[in-house]
DNA sequence: GCCGTCATGTAAGCGGTTACATGATTGA
DNA sequence: TCAATCATGTAACCGCTTACATGACGGC
């Protein structure tokens, strides 16, 4: 099974979608750490409805032609499975880091706001969760408010690790000014 | 600039070095947040070269050819004017958190052993970290050593993340043993 | 009338992995 | 002598992004 396919199962669990659905569900949602594409998700769930994982239903409203597809219970099952999988890879690119472990090639002040810039970058993404929290009603519940809650926590502890960094570097920094 | 590229010429700022070299320094540092296969790393060494942003130098010992690569002038400030660039990308294709965020299709017992699994992981990836960390001489200093500061801070968080969870999933799971 | 959104797709191209091919050297 | 490591590369393939194409609907 196809990563995106992962993706559209999981978004069709929890509901009959069309394509378009989909892709705003995953824009909102998984893209922090699962994005998908239109020239992904159309072609695979024509790929999906063939194999019979998922049902389409063509609902045209008026003259727009749309297309709502549901999960089958082979769908279901093979959703289930990949769950249960214990294989489950993970890999990060991130420039941010990299430039990081490069930057004993910068100046000091330069290296600073490398830092500054890392740390800005978190804090966008945090605030963005934060807005998806605001949204979300209470109670919350159910994995989606707990991985939201993992990405929260997460991006708090790197913009607190940033701080940390930045004020040991400032140190030093000065430390050596003084010193010459 | 391609992202082969950033990596290779980082690699050969801290000293020169074979392709070979290369791969086997990415593997042990870089691959956690950047990887890099021979497949990119081999082609890209030769553009960079007929672009005079390093320099081979064919030294053979006995018969087994080798060629050893240095950063020119001109690759030092392409290296540096990216690190300078304020554009940087940050994605991450976490498939153990998109189970995660679809786990609400399992059992109670099933999502708690994902949580585990999920643990497990980040456990592993921390304890390469420390690792490394350990064969590094100390003192520590120099961005290398706060990158990997940062990915060891950053997993600890996440396992402890992975027990307050585990532990607030099975506290409501007795619960709803309990009621029932 | 036009812009934004809804809605479905395709094609080119890029970045990257994997598998393969070759062969020398070293040490058990 | 045989396996592991050193060392350099290539070719096929795959997943994914980007850009493009098309067109209906609703509201200003």
């Amino acid at each position: 099974m196809s990563s995106v396919a992962r993706v559209i199962l999981g978004a069709l669990v929890l509901g009959p979608k069309s394509g378009y659905e989909i892709k705003q569900m995953v824009d909102r949602s998984t893209r922090f750490f699962w994005a998908a594409s239109y020239g992904q998700i159309y072609p695979e769930l024509r790929r999906l409805r063939e194999a019979g994982l998922v049902e389409g239903e063509e609902t045209a409203s008026g003259g727009r032609r749309r297309v709502v597809f549901s999960i089958t219970p082979s769908g279901r099952e093979a959703l289930h499975s990949w769950l249960l999988d214990p294989e489950t890879g993970y890999e990060s690119r991130d420039e941010g880091l990299l430039k990081l472990f490069f930057a004993d090639a910068l100046e000091p002040a330069e290296a600073l706001a490398l830092v500054r810039r890392f740390r800005a970058q978190r804090q966008e993404i945090l605030d963005r969760l934060r807005a998806i929290e605001r949204i979300i009603p209470k109670p919350r519940e159910g994995f989606r408010s707990i991985v939201l809650d993992f990405g929260i926590g997460c991006h708090e502890w790197q913009v607190a690790w940033c701080d940390e960094t930045e004020r040991r570097l400032t140190a030093a920094h000065e430390l050596a000014e003084v010193s010459r």
